[in-house]
DNA sequence: TCTTCATAGTTTTTT
DNA sequence: ACTATGAAGA
């Protein structure tokens, strides 16, 4: 604990030793940046710092949390617990929560993902009679987002004679109308979008000096981690906040900014020196990470970009195998070419030494069936977080609804599930009177008697029903603990018992989605017994899929975007799909800055390896539903070529003795019971005997999907036909 | 009103 | 290949 600072080198010491005034850290990749902000937190803490005074913005969940443990390892005492650490959206979601009568919005407001705003802009499109073809919702969508993101309400909006001309050139011109009902229309269901968190704040510390005032004495000092990631709100959020004592310290690498897309601003960097003029800059170019060549590799690539930071990033680690470049046929191959380097090497290594890394989620399937059919455990990232499943969405819309009522979106989702009679035309119907009165639904449904709505005396019956279901689901909240409320819901809901009688195999997985979410509210209520669900529920929105890692995935091969590998680091790491258009992206092939933008994120892919690098590209490619054929990226042909080695996976050396021989005798040893993958049996085929835990005996009759959607058509000889989903139905083989 | 079947569009990255 | 949507039938 003393000897804290002996863990750094001299200008890691020199960064965290400063603690007041502005200073900005540029640490090149693997340069042990997150070590100095850990190291700051604790120095501050050591010198009696109390920590609900340090503010401490991180990029993502994950990172705070890890933050958090390090610091309380070496400081203890439950210290870390009262440190204002989290993301941006996380802390200022919690500040706009116990400010929320200020800015007119209830404690318990809901935080709309980006499916519900999809789904908001969607009824307004459809309520406005717009031709969808030209008001493409993701359009539309991503458009409101980036005028967020530039601080143009929709009242700016309507002032803003280019934006305008641009929607008029579109074909929009409906636009500013969309925006602006899109905005109302949240406000009204008591709800915000990702973007809204910080709009609000900035908001809320703009219009309320005493309110700017005690946020701004409170935090006494402020740290702000991938500073290159950051927009124009988050830069002016943080401007406001450490205005009295500038007692601020960011800590960033512009090489690694890949997030413009949404709004990041490299710019924010630049300015840093303009607004705090007398700030120190601090620059990390030793690193810890990598070997001689891979350092060498990714500086080599980078310099191909104009806009940057001085910078020099070196290493004293060893010289380290070449970056292996391999070209293969096919994405099928690629895949094979992946699984089987790993089959070979994971005899001296762990699962978890593995990253596969990949420039779009779709690429994911091809690796992923070749990795299971050398039975290699693997977790997969992105895509889907839980709790964005359908199942688990609409479990929460009940959870959502009876915190607030207003919440327009959980209504129309649970309203008629599961079906209660309610159809489209009464929904439509509520919908069309909620609008006239500007109130929410759930007014108009409390309302019905003085309410000129034509509905027969059947509908209003099951409206009534409805109405005093989720009464009992509020006052349950209200009452119970959020695992007892939960329970009651989902069994009330008849969500229960509708997935329950559900036997396919999709709904069998359903059903236990359903029990996984019920087991996490009970693991949190289990810390604390009193816990209401609207606590459960307050950050739901704003978690990933990396925040829901479980334990049984510690030792497994990880496959990820580039985008969500920032940050961490694996001893071997594949970055697979270097292929024009592929990566860089076809939409970026273009635009001078979006190219350097893909170049950086290739620099951040390749600075993620500790001891070894694989690049690899497929002739063919399969996509759309048709094969393409692809060159290799430039960025290959950019990496100076002292640090690869070519390979050709076409040679018949690597296919012919390794892929054909591992597959004819899959090894056991590798097949544990509690991994999914394994429950699938590999050697079914259509026509075989099979035994049925619960079914019986029967006879496949038709094989179809991979992996974890593999699904069998049985006929059992005393209950008939059924389809199984292998995943759950561990079938045993009789012949 | 609900279910089923055919068709069209989709893939860049995400708090 | 996969999902979302819409039309047609029950």
């Amino acid at each position: 604990m003393n000897n804290y600072l002996e863990d750094l080198n001299k200008d890691q010491r020199k960064a965290v030793l400063q603690l007041e005034g502005p200073s900005m850290v540029i640490a090149g990749a693997g340069s042990g940046k997150t070590r100095v902000l850990t190291y700051k937190i604790i120095h501050l803490l050591n010198n009696g710092i109390n920590p609900q005074h340090i503010l401490a913005l991180t990029f993502t969940n994950k990172a705070s949390k890890e933050m958090k443990e390090r610091v309380e390892r070496i400081v203890g005492g439950g210290k870390s617990k009262s440190l204002w650490m989290g993301t941006f959206h996380s802390v200022f979601s919690r500040i706009l929560r116990s400010e929320s009568e200020k800015i007119h919005f209830p404690y318990n407001f809901t935080i709309y993902d980006s499916s519900d705003s999809k789904s908001l802009l969607k009824s307004i499109i459809k309520e406005l009679n717009l031709d969808k073809e030209i008001y493409k919702l993701g359009v539309i969508q991503n458009r409101i987002s980036s005028l967020k993101n530039n601080f143009i309400t929709p009242e700016g909006y309507k002032n803003h004679a280019e934006l305008i001309n641009t929607d008029l050139k579109a074909k929009r011109s409906e636009f500013g109308r969309i925006y602006f009902m899109y905005q109302q229309r949240c406000f009204r269901s008591g709800a915000m979008d990702f973007d809204d968190i910080l709009i609000y704040t900035y908001k809320l510390l703009t219009e309320s000096p005493e309110t700017l005032f005690k946020y701004q004495t409170l935090f006494k000092y402020t740290l702000v981690d991938e500073y290159q990631d950051t927009n124009n709100i988050q830069y002016l959020i943080i401007k406001k906040l450490v205005a009295i004592n500038e007692n601020i310290c960011v800590v960033g690498d512009d090489a690694q900014s890949i997030y413009s897309f949404r709004g990041a601003n490299i710019q924010n960097i630049l300015n840093f020196k303009v607004d705090y003029p007398n700030y120190k800059l601090y620059k990390l170019e030793q690193n810890y990470r990598s070997t001689q060549n891979i350092v060498k590799a990714a500086n080599s690539i980078i310099k191909h970009n104009e806009k940057q930071i001085e910078k020099d990033v070196w290493t004293n680690n060893i010289d380290g195998e070449k970056i292996i470049v391999c070209e293969t046929s096919s994405d099928n191959d690629e895949g094979r070419l992946v699984s089987n380097t790993i089959f070979d090497l994971q005899k001296n290594y762990n699962y978890k030494d593995f990253a596969i890394l990949y420039r779009t989620n779709a690429q994911s399937r091809s690796l992923e069936e070749s990795l299971r059919k050398l039975n290699i455990p693997y977790k997969i990232y992105g895509g889907l977080s839980f709790y964005q499943r359908k199942e688990i969405k609409d479990i929460i819309s009940y959870f959502r609804l009876s915190i607030n009522t207003n919440d327009d979106e959980a209504l129309k989702r649970n309203i008629n599930y599961p079906s209660r009679g309610i159809g489209t035309t009464t929904i439509q119907k509520l919908i069309i009177a909620a609008n006239e009165k500007k109130v929410p639904i759930w007014q108009i449904l409390n309302t019905l008697e003085e309410n000129p709505i034509k509905i027969n005396s059947g509908t209003k019956i099951k409206l009534e029903n409805y109405i005093n279901l989720i009464k009992t689901f509020i006052s349950e909240t209200k009452d119970k603990n959020a695992y007892e409320s939960s329970e009651y819901i989902i069994k009330k809901s008849g969500i229960y018992t509708h997935l329950k009688s559900d036997n396919t195999p999709e709904g069998i997985s359903r059903f236990e989605n359903i029990q996984e979410l019920l087991s996490g509210i009970r693991d949190f209520t289990d810390n604390n017994a009193n816990v209401s669900l609207s606590e459960f529920m307050k950050d739901i929105s704003l978690l990933t899929d990396a925040d829901n890692e479980k334990e049984e995935d510690y030792n497994k091969v990880t496959l990820m975007t580039i985008h969500a590998s920032k940050g961490l680091e694996f001893p071997y790491v594949f970055v697979v799909g270097m292929e024009e258009g592929l990566f860089p992206s076809m939409m970026s092939v273009n635009s001078q800055s979006e190219l350097e933008e893909e170049r950086r994120l290739f620099y951040v892919a390749i600075t993620r390896a500790e001891k070894r690098l694989f690049l690899s590209y497929a002739k063919i490619r399969f996509k759309w539903g048709q094969y393409i054929d692809s060159d290799s990226s430039r960025f290959i042909s950019e990496i100076n070529e002292n640090y690869i080695i070519n390979k050709d996976f076409n040679k018949k050396k690597y296919k012919e003795l390794n892929y054909n021989k591992i597959r004819k005798k899959p090894k056991l040893k590798f097949q544990q019971d509690n991994n999914p993958i394994n429950n699938i049996n590999l050697n079914l085929t259509e026509g075989q005997i099979v035994k049925h835990k619960i079914f019986g005996t029967g006879k496949i009759l038709q094989l179809d999907g991979f992996g974890d959607n593999q699904k069998a058509t049985v006929i059992f000889e005393n209950i008939g036909q059924k389809k199984l989903l292998l995943k759950f139905a561990k079938l045993q083989i009789v012949k």
